[in-house]
DNA sequence: GCCGTTTTCGGCCCGACTGTTTTCAGTCG
């Protein structure tokens, strides 16, 4: 799927235009598409014209450009816009503080190749003397391109709001504010953070700001206003704290959650409306009488929209369908009736299944599954089929004992390099659940991924695949599998898909997920755990799939213990 | 370059902070 690449294609043709000085607007009717087409889960190759002119901000015009980009590999426009640029100017438009403006008077005026010789001449005092660079400036850019240099990609969610929490506890035990929350990208869920949003109210805010900066994690201090600065953590994290009156609370929130491109639309709407929002609330343009901001509602009020979830205000279409007053019923943590993929002692867990029984219930649980390892993974103790026939008679004898609660019996087994699965099927059938998932061979091409994946769904036994991409956010990249192929055989056979919820995976990801809630695919959302802390990795599952519009019956492991079983049991009758 | 209960042409979100400026441009989110 060459999707991806178009995004980034159309994005990077952004940056040229604005480097070049183009109309601002066509500019950003780039970075719109670009936007919209990362959260196109269909195969741009395989979508007609007219379809493709259906996705908000493709018109005639980038349709022509994708399809052209779809049969030939190769976009004119890029091309000719790249040999028109001087060398190396990207790279510093790159750098945090030099937008296109200061890019391209650098490159214009000086001869530069890279970055290292921007950094040379700044240390040497050359830049001053361009017009708007002096001594401030050049030192500015030398702190960019340090940045730059130990620059930290997007952050996993599960590492970043820990540190978030923190930073959010010791603000709220040591800085006069009332209310305190966290915005931004957190806020939504996103499964990849940048920085740290925090919105406050107080009646003395520069005294906030005082503390913010000099708390003990700040380790740069990059603005600091007298509602609004940012500082940068020793784990390189940037964070962002604004203070707002009270009265202006839910229009800040609103403003301070994003995405942009949902702001973005709010704005223009309430501009045809007769309205201005702002962060400080929603006024009415003619008086400029204000009429709300003191909590979110009143935005969406105030526009004819139904209340927008955080999790999916990314311009995907929540706007229209919150307009329309249909938007879903997003899952809740509080839904999940049980976790379908659990390890134990037998293989790699860390427990036994009392331990996790007991954590389970703790959580509310009706069920959990015991899938522990297949022999093929030799690394994690995969058992062999004697030991998994064992464990599951030892299972049913276990449940003898449990009231109210159910364990189920089941394995994750590996989908080995043939595409062929670690135990026959006299073993399987014996089980409750199989969770069928990929563990080695990332490396092979598409085409055998895409069949290993493929042959293990039409396996009558297999209830569910797991980690269905591979990824380990920042440590290993997806395998190459054709997920609209994997999806398309996960409606044929009725198996389900995994969002697995711990935090370094969380794949399937929100966009897939969409996708396949729309094509009718079961899904379901387990931890993986190996340790019962591991079971609070659930409500990231969770918030994959809200970012991803499901809803409660979409999800198998919402329902009860008779139902789940015989949705699991419908794929094995089917033909 | 897109888009249309004010429009097929003329709009296109809005404000804080910074540095180099005597009133504002550039960058960012």
């Amino acid at each position: 799927m060459k999707n991806q690449e178009i995004a980034k294609l159309f994005n990077d043709i952004a940056d040229l235009l604005e480097l070049k000085g183009e109309n601002p607007f066509r500019v950003r009717a780039y970075r719109r598409a670009s936007q919209n087409i990362e959260g196109f889960a269909k195969d741009l190759a395989e979508t007609p014209e007219k379809e493709l002119m259906e996705i908000p901000g493709i018109g005639k015009d980038l349709a022509g450009k994708i399809i052209e980009y779809v049969k030939t590999g190769r976009l004119s426009v890029y091309e000719e816009l790249r040999k028109q640029m001087p060398q190396g100017i990207a790279e510093i438009l790159s750098i945090p503080g030099i937008g296109p403006k200061t890019a391209r008077l650098i490159s214009m005026k000086i001869k530069i190749k890279n970055i290292d010789d921007l950094e040379r001449l700044a240390k040497e005092g050359k830049l001053r003397g361009l017009p708007g660079i002096q001594a401030k400036t050049e030192e500015n850019i030398l702190k960019g391109i340090a940045m730059v240099k130990r620059r930290t990609e997007r952050q996993p969610i599960g590492r970043v709001l820990p540190i978030a929490e923190d930073i959010l506890g010791q603000l709220k035990n040591t800085a006069p504010v009332k209310e305190i929350f966290l915005a931004g990208s957190l806020r939504r869920w996103k499964d990849t953070i940048k920085d740290i949003d925090i919105l406050a109210t107080s009646g003395a805010p520069k005294e906030v700001m005082n503390v913010f900066i000099h708390l003990p994690q700040a380790k740069d201090v990059l603005a600091h206003g007298t509602t609004k600065s940012s500082i940068v953590t020793r784990e390189g994290l940037q964070v962002d704290l604004r203070v707002v009156a009270e009265n202006s609370l839910g229009s800040a929130l609103c403003y301070f959650t994003g995405s942009k491109e949902h702001n973005i639309r709010l704005r223009e709407m309430a501009l045809k409306k007769g309205l201005k929002v702002n962060e400080y609330g929603i006024f009415k343009t003619a008086t400029g009488r204000k009429i709300g901001g003191r909590n979110e509602d009143d935005i969406y009020k105030a526009l004819g929209l139904l209340f927008i979830p955080p999790e999916i205000r990314e311009d995907h279409g929540e706007i229209e369908a919150a307009a329309a007053g249909k938007l879903p019923e997003l899952i809740d943590i509080e839904d999940i009736k049980g976790d379908l993929h659990v390890h134990t002692k037998w293989s790699d867990g860390s427990h036994d299944f009392e331990e996790l029984v007991s954590s389970a219930k703790k959580k509310g649980y009706e069920y959990i599954a015991i899938t522990d390892h297949s022999k093929g993974l030799g690394i994690a103790r995969g058992m062999s089929e004697e030991q998994v026939l064992k464990q599951n008679r030892e299972i049913k004898e276990f449940n003898k004992k449990l009231k109210g609660f159910k364990l189920l019996s089941g394995i994750e087994v590996d989908i080995r390099s043939d595409g062929t699965l670690d135990y026959p099927a006299k073993v399987l059938k014996e089980l409750d659940i199989v969770v069928a998932a990929i563990h080695s061979g990332f490396r092979q091409g598409r085409e055998q991924l895409t069949k290993r994946l493929i042959s293990a769904m039409k396996n009558p036994h297999v209830s569910v695949i797991a980690h269905p991409t591979g990824r380990l956010i920042g440590e290993r990249d997806a395998y190459d599998a054709d997920m609209a192929e994997v999806l398309k055989t996960a409606v044929e056979t009725g198996t389900a898909i995994e969002i697995n919820a711990y935090p370094l995976r969380l794949d399937l990801n929100d966009i897939y997920a969409k996708r396949a809630k729309e094509m009718g695919i079961p899904l379901v959302i387990s931890t993986d755990t190996h340790m019962t802390s591991h079971f609070g990795y659930m409500i990231y599952g969770v918030s994959v799939a809200k970012r991803g519009w499901l809803e409660k019956r979409d999800v198998l492991n919402t329902y009860d213990y008779e139902t789940l079983m015989k949705r699991l049991a419908a794929k094995k009758k089917s033909p």
